[in-house]
DNA sequence: CTTGACTCTATACTATGGTATAAGGTCTAT
DNA sequence: ATAGACCTTATACCATAGTATAGAGTCAAG
């Protein structure tokens, strides 16, 4: 009755992810085997393969593996509380905005970077210098608001 | 005339960040002190505090020390090597707009998660979480492909 | 000229997220 | 029954980005 079930390296596989990465989230305490054989191998159920996955997604979208522990633990004791999910993944939402409005300000800067070195007249000093000058302006301005 | 100079506890405080870091940084070749006292002491002008802070700030954006340091460069002091600045710009620019295209990519995929959440009736189980698992498909396609 | 705050170097330790290796035990197909 | 693949634990190691501590020297104010 035993053959539902797959060892360690039988689910690294499937789910795409390193053994000992596996061994690891259990130390962790993020995906503990389903059982054991007297030999001490470990036995993984299909949701263990789920778990894995369910772990590298909420990893690509940037949680660490105490949030996802902490997602995991939501899953299992409150079903329905969907609230504090969506609270949690707002959190994301809105660091990623920030992250996204920071790196355009730097898109921005980097663009003036190189058009006005493109301007300039071979004995001019580099107009780059300048221009980060002003952008450590804008880092202390981030800084202060 | 070296009252103009800061020690490494003034720069630390005014940036806020350890002193432990700052020596850190030093290591890491991020940030060099611009004099020393005759006793080793470390002494900082102003713009070490800038970098300091733009240093901060870029890590807030999700740069790495190293690639920090790919930015300060830009910064090189030599008017004859214009060219290479503008090179090394364009490069981070396009480093840039990797970023935000993963990261809009990152925002979506939550929006989409928080939307579904708001859809779902209240006896139904966190659309987010199922979808964390559901997303094993995605993952086994990103996977092949 | 002493005291307390500050600094120095060096080394070790922390967290995060793993990966690698050694020495050995288990499983299974032939 | 044995080879080879697989598993076990334990430990060490990697990168990244720091933080902490020890033991010693320096600085400035009273």
């Amino acid at each position: 009755m035993r053959n539902q079930y797959l060892t360690i390296g039988a689910i690294a596989k499937k789910a795409g992810v390193n053994i000992q990465t596996v061994r690891y989230y259990e130390r962790r305490k993020l995906l503990v085997p389903d059982d054991h054989r007297e030999s001490g191998y470990r036995l993984y159920s299909d949701g263990a393969i789920k778990k894995l996955r369910f772990i590298k997604n909420a990893q690509a979208l940037g949680f660490t593996l105490d949030e996802i522990m902490g997602l995991l633990k939501l899953q299992v004791r409150h079903r329905s509380q969907c609230v504090e999910v969506k609270r949690r993944a707002q959190v994301k939402l809105s660091d990623v905005a920030t992250k996204i409005a920071g790196l355009k300000n730097l898109e921005k800067a980097l663009k003036g970077l190189i058009k006005t070195c493109h301007a300039r007249t071979p004995t001019d000093p580099c107009p780059i210098l300048r221009t980060l000058e002003f952008d450590e302006r804008d880092a202390e301005l981030r800084r202060r608001c």
